[in-house]
DNA sequence: CCTACCGATCGGTAGG
DNA sequence: CCTACCGATCGGTAGG
């Protein structure tokens, strides 16, 4: 006879090392290749958020995406929803370490001639992280902001306030050498919506670069500095 | 005496608060009756659509807001989808009409010393159309586009070629006398961006009001006219 | 426009 | 991470 007398209580002592309990891993060692599977349905969520849309995406789309079967997306995360907020978070966390590479790339002092420079730092940063190829994480962000619940929305709120901190003080300085017109708040709110919408219209492959509508967007906004006023 | 011999064809008894004229309704009234009851469920579609997306409303959600049972709204439209693309098409034709009402209110001859004023009287219109109360087709029209099927998608985007129309006369008189620095293609679409993505912030209750944004508007994308350029 | 219902699909789970 | 499965819900339909 065979095993199948074995109470059931005792099928857990024949746990291997390699077996585990349902539930997400242990953050501690040997999850390097459970941290790629991890990453990988992160992408695949993101690129499939993007294209379709939280609700009209189903977790089976992501696990096949993934070369993972129906049930193991549950595996590393607890819901469909925690899964966009991850999304969103590391994209977050990603966007903000670039932009602040960015911004150092720049003189170190912040004086008032290269505001303009500035600007035209985060814009084209911005462009990159809305546009460049492989980057569906903010679009995402952006876009199913109201999927997720409201404990959520308060995080990735204040993870897009850290985004936008530095672009407060040099909007102020172009306000107060009337580089722009438009009050700062305001200009603001409108230009990061100028900006989010590309994601709308922008195709690669036959429209302008990212440095073009970089130039188009500071023409759009920034006044000409007239001599008379220096 | 009650209900006492009314055959009761169903097998629960619903305590749903019963509406007049549930039978059919008057024949010489009946097209008119449908025709109300057809835009019952548009209006209260567009509603859901925009705040809850299209792939999260369900039809059931929708009849249920129309006080209809739920298979009813497939009387009226084919499908779930047919539905949204009647919210977009009628959204769309009632944009266009009150947008050639409000440039007809402007002197009828197109000089060019009022283009700042009919680019002004168009971001009017446009913000009362996307954040105006009650108005929730346009904004669904923006953010579910990618819902509708190809052929869907294009007559949309005819219709939205035909709302961008008057525009753009206006932006190259605007550009030739340097009013608008950036060339006309790219301010179309980055103004219209702009514009857009209030629907993502605005608040009726906190924020500026309709005229308070299209002043904040003309300043961010309109240069002063330095006289020197005359 | 309602009643009653269907097949498909969904998010998620138990157990290994 | 897979296998096998569940209850809920979905868009849509037949017939009146």
């Amino acid at each position: 006879m065979s095993s199948e007398n074995i109470p059931l209580l005792e099928k857990e002592n024949l746990d291997l090392p390699q077996k585990r309990g349902r539930g997400r891993p242990p953050k501690d060692e040997s999850s390097k290749d459970e941290g790629n599977r991890r990453l990988e349905l992160i992408n695949c969520a993101a690129r499939l958020f993007r294209v379709n849309g939280f609700a009209a995406t189903s977790t089976r789309d992501i696990a096949s995406a993934a070369h993972m079967h129906s049930g193991s997306p549950f595996y590393h995360f607890e819901s469909k929803q925690a899964l966009l907020f991850e999304v969103m978070q590391s994209g977050m966390h990603s966007a903000m370490a670039r932009q602040n590479q960015a911004l150092n790339t720049l003189s170190g002092h912040p004086c008032q001639s290269n505001a303009k420079e500035q600007l035209r730092c985060l814009i084209r940063h911005h462009f990159e992280v809305l546009l460049g190829t492989g980057n569906d994480f903010i679009p995402v962000m952006l876009y199913e902001f109201r999927s997720l619940d409201t404990h959520q929305q308060a995080v990735i709120s204040q993870l897009q306030r850290q985004y936008e901190a530095p672009w407060i003080p040099v909007l102020n300085e172009l306000y107060q050498h009337q580089l722009l017109s438009c009050p700062v708040k305001m200009a603001r709110l409108l230009i990061f919506g100028a900006l989010n919408w590309s994601v709308q219209w922008y195709s690669a492959q036959q429209a302008a670069s990212l440095d073009e509508l970089t130039d188009s967007a500071i023409l759009l906004f920034l006044h000409p500095h007239t001599p008379s006023s220096k």
